[in-house]
RNA sequence: GCCCGGGUGGCGGAAUUGGUAGACGCGCUGGACUCAAAAUCCAGUGGUAGCAAUAUCGUGCGAGUUCGAGUCUCGCCCUGGGCACCA
């Protein structure tokens, strides 16, 4: 028999594979329990595929085979989440069309999944940049403008002035342009809103019903970041005193409110020009405005020091005591959030106490701690109020609750709940990207295009080159067709979507991707979703998760699909670390193509060393000097193979079918709980005892296939050695014999007051006074006991037995 | 600052969830084969002492609970990642 060589056999089965369809689902088939394991689709960018996608698509592959062979009828589809700014960036810079990268970039995609024996059926692929994908973004998007859950508002965002156009906040380096390095200024624009707030209680309530890792959940939660509170209304007190205006703050501790000594306004706060007139110091407030305004959230996020100007001629009045406060606009205050202004409580708020300090503000102590020692500031929480008038001496709790009614009553504030989770802007000043399906009539308004024209594509006529106008605004096709169709006066919208709302609804076209008539037929979308397991990495625990999940809700709201959630289980896979434990980076030079990887070692022995290497949720160290370790044990099983088929043993010797079956007991738990870095280590067991001792073929067949989710290529190989006929993939999983599995003699420890003192070999079942006997029997045990009194003994079936002596 | 993780041999990691710490793999040491090397095979491999049996220390540090702690509790130290002034 040969020597094992990756190179002879693995192209060779990915070549059968394809050819007879393996991977191949009957959609429609309904005989068998359905699962639905899906990978987070790639950009397809020009540097082709990455170590992090190379082992995240394996763990999943390896699921898929499972289950197949389970019984399950598992969907498990690829695609290429494709629109996106790299491509128009390098269409910029070169001329080429991103519709041509795409192309060429996503048949490198496929040829590299290919080698690696992904098991998936790419004539069932979707392309997001594809129309016959895109027009269902299209077709769902004008469901939600029909449906309300979309608006236009004016967005804030960051402008090159040099470029002339739009910058996403991870093209903003240190406040400049990353291509041209010109000062990046704030903009506002108008643009379409998808209302995400509008879900954010069941976008946290919902996660209890998803197994999900706990800290992704508490990540979203926090996103979310739900806040209660009370707004309260301070009276205006300027020169000429008019009673009927107010400055609303919102605030989670009004119980500290008899502590507040200023108010202040976020910078974009509508009243700041409202009163300007009766503003005393105007100039330099409008300076601190307009500086304030051309900060990018990047500078504001930034700033180590707190700014603001006091507003000379204005004051607010605490509605609990008649205090005249002074009032300060500052940019620590976000416009956006809550009212957009703050009751400032020094002594009990860290950025308040920042500010106070710098501005030198009186700060007043309004809460007594419990615990005088404890300087924790979190216990504030459970403190007493003091120098709070007819609320001093009650718990922080009762004081917060009291004072609310006392507001509402009066009609000073009321009740309120906030949400940090904003709602998604979606429009993008793009070229590369979904177009927008609204046009506007000659009046200014906005109309969905129809479902009859859509897709609505993306024009050929544009020059990518940016000149300060979206680049679709360029494009006379666009503007003619949309006059064609509407009448004269007409105008297209230009700008395109985040790319992100391409990728919040893929994973149900996946169940019907060829489909002209709907997104996605009913009977498919019973059949198939939600998903039942999704692997994906960590970076995507906040937006893609947040907004996918936002997607089903919405969907489910207008009747569209039936469920809550869209992911049941999710797991993450860690990241893929070079040999040093540093991260992988083009401008460290340090990355490890997977094409490298694959022709050295070889498809199987990559993807069993990725799985080998760490848990699949911890970072992976890429070393290649340890991968020879994987390659030995394949080479061991390829040798007991051609051993088996020269001697043909008549019958296994028991003693390894005893190994045999609590291997594949281990190894299924192991692959149904992702677990596969233990699942390898058990199959390397068991080859390395294998060796000298008879196997059959048959037990060995039993053996191939627990190792062939992982291994795929080198056990389809021995399989066809072995005369099979059929594939691997889809036959049934090995069923573990229970007599193999209890063990007949086991080593049990005995300790003398919690040490190991000696060990005994007795039989499983030992009864609990067999197993002492003997235990006391023992030379060194009497020795350790010699001039003691055994005091207990303590019997753990089939562990250990510990004396207790005095 | 806040949130989420993680500290176990020379290295990656394992430990049935409170029961033999270091499985499996890499590396290393010695031996076999070879003219030699590579590959392969055999033996060994946490530290210290000992020819050995064995003893002793040992899961970031310090306490605690327990017959028994890598695992539970409390307090520290170090480290990785994410988010950012959310009232």
């Amino acid at each position: 028999m040969k020597k094992y060589d990756h190179r002879k056999i693995e192209k060779k089965w990915q070549k059968k594979w394809e050819e007879s369809g393996s991977f191949k689902l009957d959609k429609d088939d309904q005989s068998c329990e359905k699962f639905y394991v899906l990978d987070m689709f790639p950009y397809p960018s020009g540097e082709g595929l990455h170590m992090g996608h190379t082992e995240s698509y394996t763990a999943s592959d390896i699921f898929y085979r499972f289950k197949r062979m389970q019984g399950f009828d598992v969907l498990h589809p690829q695609g290429f989440d494709s629109f996106g700014l790299p491509a128009e960036n390098y269409a910029i810079k070169t001329g080429v069309h991103p519709a041509e990268t795409t192309q060429k970039n996503i048949a490198n995609y496929i040829r590299q999944m290919k080698s690696l024996g992904l098991s998936y059926d790419f004539e069932e692929k979707i392309v997001t940049s594809d129309p016959s994908y895109y027009h269902w973004t299209q077709w769902i998007f004008g469901q939600f403008f029909q449906n309300d859950l979309v608006e236009k508002k004016i967005q804030k965002t960051n402008w090159c002035p040099s470029c002339q156009t739009v910058i996403a906040n991870e093209q903003v380096v240190g406040g400049e342009c990353e291509r041209c390095g010109s000062e990046i200024v704030q903009k506002e624009i108008p643009g379409w809103f998808f209302k995400t707030t509008d879900f954010a209680q069941e976008l946290i309530d919902d996660l209890e019903k998803v197994d999900w890792p706990e800290h992704t959940k508490k990540n979203q939660i926090n996103w979310i970041g739900k806040s209660e509170g009370t707004t309260v209304k301070f009276a205006i007190n300027s020169t000429d005193s008019k009673e009927e205006d107010f400055i609303e703050v919102f605030t989670t501790r009004v119980d500290t409110i008899f502590g507040c000594t200023y108010v202040v306004l976020a910078p974009e706060h509508p009243l700041v020009l409202k009163i300007k007139d009766e503003i005393e110091n105007w100039n330099e407030v409008e300076k601190y405005l307009i500086q304030a305004q051309n900060k990018t959230e990047l500078d504001r996020m930034e700033a180590k020091e707190k700014t603001g100007v006091k507003i000379e001629g204005l004051t607010a009045t605490n509605p609990f005591n008649g205090e005249k406060l002074p009032v300060f606009v500052a940019d620590y205050v976000i416009g956006s959030y809550g009212t957009g202004a703050v009751m400032a409580v020094p002594a009990h708020d860290e950025r308040d106490w920042e500010f106070a300090k710098k501005y030198e503000l009186p700060i007043k102590k309004v809460i007594k701690l419990h615990d005088e020692d404890s300087e924790n500031e979190c216990l504030t929480e459970n403190g007493i109020l003091i120098n709070s008038e007819k609320f001093s001496n009650l718990s922080s709790q009762q004081a917060r609750k009291k004072m609310a009614t006392w507001l509402q009553e009066n009609g000073l504030g009321k009740k309120q709940i906030n949400f940090r989770l904003r709602d998604w802007s979606v429009s993008r000043q793009r070229f590369w990207g979904c177009p927008i399906p609204i046009v506007y009539s000659p009046e200014g308004e906005a109309k969905f295009v129809g479902e009859e024209n859509l897709p609505w594509t993306l024009p050929q006529d544009v020059d990518f080159v940016p000149t300060g106008v979206a680049p679709l605004a360029k494009s006379a096709e666009l503007k003619k067709r949309t006059e064609k169709i509407f009448g004269q006066g007409w105008q297209p919208e230009c700008d395109t979507m985040d790319t992100f709302v391409d990728s919040s609804w893929y994973f149900l076209r996946y169940a019907d991707p060829k489909n002209e008539k709907s997104f996605c037929a009913s009977e498919r979308l019973k059949r198939w979703l939600p998903v039942d397991l999704y692997i994906g990495g960590a970076e995507h625990t906040y937006m893609h998760l947040l907004f996918a999940r936002f997607f089903v809700k919405a969907m489910k709201k207008i009747g569209l699909v039936d469920f809550d959630e869209p992911f049941l289980q999710l797991r993450h896979q860690g990241m893929v670390l070079d040999k040093n434990g540093k991260k992988m980076s083009k401008s460290k030079g340090n990355v490890v193509n997977p094409d490298d990887m694959i022709e050295k070692f070889g498809a199987d022995s990559v993807r069993l060393y990725m799985m080998f290497a760490a848990p699949l949720e911890d970072e992976v160290i890429w070393n290649e000097e340890n991968i020879v370790g994987v390659y030995r044990f394949l080479e061991k099983v390829w040798d007991k193979a051609g051993e088996i088929l020269k001697v043909q043993p008549k019958s296994s010797d028991e003693k390894l079918l005893r190994i045999l079956h609590p291997t594949i007991e281990k190894v299924t738990a192991d692959i149904a709980g992702l677990h596969y870095n233990t699942a390898v280590s058990e199959m390397m067991k068991f080859i390395n005892a294998s060796k000298k001792l008879d196997l059959t073929q048959s037990d060995f067949e039993d053996f191939l296939k627990i190792l062939s989710p992982l291994a795929p290529h080198i056990c389809e190989e021995i399989w066809e050695m072995f005369g099979r006929e059929d594939y691997l993939i889809g036959l049934e999983w090995p069923s573990v014999k229970e007599e193999y599995l209890k063990r007949l003699e086991i080593e049990m420890p005995i300790q003398v007051n919690g040490k190991v003192r000696a060990k005994i070999f007795v039989s499983a079942d030992v009864t609990e006074d067999e197993a002492k006997e003997t235990a006391l029997e023992d030379e060194n045990i009497k020795k350790h006991l010699e001039g003691k009194e055994v005091v207990k003994i303590i019997f753990v079936p089939e562990r250990l037995i510990n004396i207790v002596a005095k």
